[in-house]
DNA sequence: TATATAATAAACCATTCGGTTGCAAATATA
DNA sequence: TATATTTGCAACCGAATGGTTTATTATATA
């Protein structure tokens, strides 16, 4: 099943590991210090943020050090890229608004 | 209760009405019939994002107009912005110790 | 005024979500 | 080799989510 970006960020938890898996990489057991729940929910979430290519494995012995992706943000831009386009147009025609009704006067 | 922006976009019903009123205002029916589920469906999607003011109504006699709320990106990029800082200073170490590199060759 | 229309609210329901506990697999270490 | 550690998976559970149908409120209109 694949899973979709705003869902993964949409929960606040995925969104504090994001932040602290940015600065550099951490397995699940060091992430999960910082939280008030167990591993293995930790765990779960970093199975979404994984499914959705938020952050990436990187196997070390038994360990697993999570790290972002960097390319996080390609689907979000793109998404508010999308409404800039549209917004801009509509500026645009306030704005041709605006010089219409100053020509009247 | 005071809704999250992130769980508000979660929704991908959701995205598709705010990229729709983005054209232009328009009321719960006329919103309603670009989806296969019932208007009073959209009256709680739009509800939501009332709630956390993506949209504002304007009311004209029974009908309610929905318009997007043009600062509707302000947390969203608060966010992204908060994670290109984090970004910028890894590359920047990382440029740094390139560079490092390079010197002792 | 009586009736139709636009919208929301309330009650309900199946599914998903985010957590838990318990267990299994793989790797490190005594 | 025996034991401890790191991790993920499965089963379970209560709460939230996203839809439905029914009822209510407010405004137009015949």
């Amino acid at each position: 099943m694949r899973r979709d970006i705003f869902q993964a960020i949409a929960d606040p938890t995925r969104r504090a590991i994001l932040v602290l898996i940015a600065l550099h990489a951490m397995t699940p057991s060091a992430i999960a210090e910082h939280f008030d729940m167990t591993r293995q929910a930790i765990s779960k979430h970093m199975k979404i943020l994984t499914e959705c290519e938020l952050v990436k494995q990187e196997y070390q012995g038994r360990e697993i050090y999570y790290q972002l992706e960097v390319d996080i943000m390609k689907e979000i831009v793109k998404w508010l890229v999308q409404y800039r386009k549209i917004w801009e147009s509509r500026f645009q025609q306030l704005d041709q608004l605006l010089l219409t009704i100053k020509k009247k006067k």
